[in-house]
Parts: C-alpha cells; structure tokens; sequence
DNA sequence: CCTAAAAAGTAATGATATAACATCTTATAT
DNA sequence: ATATAAGATGTTATATCATTACTTTTTAGG
C-alpha cells in the first residue's frame, strides 16, 4: 500500500533554503510536519493565531490537529526565527527578513492589521545602552508599535 | 442596619491624589471599587495576573469576584495610565513614574521577577522617527527588555 | 540492527479574556 | 426632588490561548 503523503501549502525554494540554513546552525531538525506549518503560514500572508493555523491545516490535510502539535511547531519556528510572535495581538508571522537573525521591531496598523517588519540597529544599540546603564544585562527584546499605516492614514 | 463596608488593601495618600488627578484629567469615575483593585496591586508590589488579583480581593473582601470584573478595573487603571499591562508576562503592575503621563520602556528580570521601568525620550523619539519614514502614524509602543536585572547578574 | 534522543500523537486541563444581558449608581437637567 | 441618561457593576456563560502528563513514532548514530 503506498504511504499516504500529507497536503501541504505550495513552498518557495527560498524559504526552505532559508529553513535548512537555520536548522543546520542551530542543530535543530527541519521535519516535514515543521515545514508544513511554516508554508501554511507564508501561504496565508497574514498574522494567524494558533488556533486559525489549527484550521487552516487541518482543512490542508483533512484530519484533527491538536493544539498541542500546533504550539511546539510554533516554539520550534520562534525558536529559529523563522517566525516571531506579535505579542499584542497573539499571533504568529513568519519573519519578512531572512538574510540574517535578528532583532526586530514591529509596526501594526490597527486598521488593516499590516505588520511592517522593522530592523533599527539605533534602536538595538538604544536599548543596549538603557539596560547598560542600570546594570540589565538584555537577553531579546519586544518592540511592538500599534498605529496607522501609510495606507491607513490617507483615509483617515 | 449599618451598610457594611468592603474591606480594601491600607492606600498611601499619594497614590490616591495620583489617582484623582488622573480620573480628573480624563473625565474618569474614580470608584471605591476601582481603589480598591489600585489598592491591593501597590500592597502587594510585585506584578499580578488577573486571577491572582482576583485571589487576593476575595481573600481580602471575603467574597467572590467574577473575571470580568477585574478586567474591567484593570482596563480602567490601564485606561488612565495608573497600571501598566506587561505583555511578556500577561501581568499587570502599577506605574512607577507617577509624575507624568507617559509611554514607559520595561526591563524584567527573568530570574527574580524585578520590574524595572524606564522612561527614555531617546526611544520615543527613535521610534516616532522610524515610524515616521514609513509614513505610519504611531499611537503607543510596547517596549519590554527581557534579561537578568543587575543583582541576578551577580549572582549568575 | 539496536538504542537513545528527539519529535509527534492523544487526551485532558489550566489560564487568560470577553460576550450578553440585567441591575444599580451617579451626574445633570428639569 | 425627581426624571433621565450614561456609566459602572453584577451574573452567568463561554470564547480563546496555552500547557501538562503520558504514549507512540521517527530519526541519528553506534
């Protein structure tokens, strides 16, 4: 009987280049299953919350798919920086910069929900002087700015 | 028959002024039942989820408090810039720098829990200047530094 | 192959937050 | 004083987000 293989969302040579690049830096495993969600969520284009992703692959693969699955594909992806977390909205988005890791700082329109994905090295060294000067010693950092974007502004 | 009076945390007079000031400025109600919730944070000086805080006012009023109660408080004290939501931690935690209104930038300490809050002009501007080149209209910015605070790094 | 470690599956539960609707309180205008 | 309208609070139920505990499957490396 031949091995049923599992749907998953179309995925651009780049991206899972960029996925395989992660991995082997970080020692972490790229198993189909992980790549599936990644695609699902560069297919959709938009912030989804867990449980939207939940659906969404579901329907992709015609089967349940438990929360729990979800949140340690979700940790592995965060994990690698394949993906961030938009903490004010809980949602999840897969990173606009692969070229390098990095820090980043998020625009959100509160609008139209467009997530402008932001890398100020000013605002890295900022805080990094900040913390210095109290003795913090920084591990990350969350920036999350809400607002109207360009698009947004014009007709307001 | 005597109206029996709820039972509220001890609240020192500054941060009642403070709290006046603030409901004024803003054509807010200040209610004994919103002091009360203000009341038991600043007693209780470490941040607090919602369902601790809601442990610790039926604890206090010997009686039960629903959820959204609470919520409604802290969306008040948020409101009026009395509290501030840490969004890493899902906490809440009374404003520190209770001078001025103003957007506050957090360092937490992931081993002893510290709070530290930061009001750094050099950020806001930073980011008004980011989001200003990208033509987006920023309403507030969440700031939170996750990483050992002085004394955890010590010890670390 | 064999085995140890990582990943994935399963079921239940915990933690956070809000919806919908009824009632009470307060500020203000009469 | 009292009518009224807005805001605040109470009550119940439910939605949403995330993790714990435990089992089975897959994979890397000897």
């Amino acid at each position: 009987m031949a091995k049923r293989t599992a749907r998953a969302a179309p995925l651009a040579a780049k991206w899972q280049k960029l996925a395989e690049g992660r991995c082997a830096e970080k020692g972490e495993r790229l198993t189909p299953a992980r790549l599936a969600v990644y695609a699902e969520m560069l297919a959709c284009g938009r912030p989804l919350s867990a449980y939207e992703l939940i659906a969404l692959l579901e329907q992709r693969q015609e089967r349940k798919i438990a929360p729990l699955t979800v949140y340690r594909h979700l940790d592995f992806l965060t994990r690698t920086g394949l993906v961030h977390r938009l903490q004010s909205a809980k949602t999840y988005f897969p990173c606009d910069h692969p070229e390098n890791a990095h820090e980043s700082q998020f625009l959100l329109c509160s609008s139209c929900g467009d997530v402008d994905e932001v890398e100020s090295s000013g605002i890295e060294r900022l805080l990094s002087r900040i913390a210095d000067e109290r003795g913090f010693r920084p591990d990350n950092a969350i920036v999350e700015v809400k607002g109207l974007c360009g698009v947004c502004v014009v007709g307001d």
